[in-house]
DNA sequence: TATTGTTATACTCTATAACTATA
DNA sequence: TATAGTTATAGAGTATAACAATA
């Protein structure tokens, strides 16, 4: 178990990664925002899917999904077909279009990344990915597995002190 | 340098920790968002500091950085001094409500990432601090160096870790 | 003229709730 | 009744541009 000191300085690092994140969103394309972006990608990496299921990967709420997917589809990036085993249900499937605009947006994001980390080791970037992969598993988690983290973490009441942690 | 395939997951988990910093913010205490999280936790951590600096801290623009600090004055928990040497620009201070309030932001933010990271490592965790802390440094340097963001750029010693006022 | 900070406006992302059409 | 998806609405975060006061 880490320190709480480390904790603080990790919920930092984590408030002030969205920089990054903007400064990766200024370079997309025209019209494809980053909530796009996510759509497309998510798509080319796993396939067709349905709505709830691409909702469950992007860990949003599914009326944000429907936004964005409506967005994308109005370009005809993606086209969203009738599920022949249920008709409430739509399968998203990623258009030969949306397949190039998914090109532009890999060669973008990884030309601005290899500019930016130039000096980074191949080592030294996966583990950076490893380790947000983990992070994101350690709370991602908690979303489908109904168990282990439903434990309404001890509501902090007592005063506005900090217990002189551990 | 890293591969191409590493830059796009790179770029995917960017997107992905999002979530993480969505849960992060639920737990926060009424009327303190996300924006006015940060503008605490940064006067708390460098101390009293004038508009631009916090601003160059937060990386957003200025006019981003005057309205979180409109909310958080309005509540008490800062005050905007007068600086002696520039009558345009204003000190800003944490009140004595204002550490009460860092404090309470932590006691919560850490007792959730205490919760979550579990299985986490003392050294896990202080290896994910360090490539964040590494990762918006190549990319934070470009913005204060005005030239080409190859050059290495001058990493400005920042090493102080003086608790502001108390 | 340039800089510091504020305000007005617009856009993106998100969640909640109400709604439909199926199951 | 319950589920898949849509839409309306509201709130937070951000950037650009116009502005005021001061340097």
């Amino acid at each position: 178990m880490a320190e709480q000191a480390q904790f603080e300085e990790l919920a930092r690092q984590l408030s002030a990664v969205g920089a990054v994140k903007r400064d990766l969103g200024r370079i997309l394309p025209p019209d494809c925002p980053n909530g796009s972006a996510a759509v497309l990608t998510l798509l080319g990496r796993h396939g067709d899917m349905r709505m709830s299921k691409l909702a469950e990967l992007l860990s949003v709420d599914m009326s944000v999904t429907s936004r964005h997917v409506a967005h994308v589809a109005a370009r005809g990036w993606i086209e969203r077909l009738p599920d022949p085993a249920d008709k409430r249900s739509r399968i998203l499937r990623l258009t030969p279009a949306g397949l190039a605009q998914l090109d532009e947006l890999s060669r973008r994001t990884t030309h601005l990344l290899a500019e930016r980390l130039a000096d980074w080791t191949d080592e030294e970037v996966g583990q950076l990915i490893r380790l947000m992969t983990r992070l994101r598993d350690s709370f991602g988690d908690c979303r489908s597995a109904s168990s282990a983290c439903r434990v309404p973490a001890p509501v902090l009441e007592e005063t506005t002190r900090t217990p002189a942690n551990t």
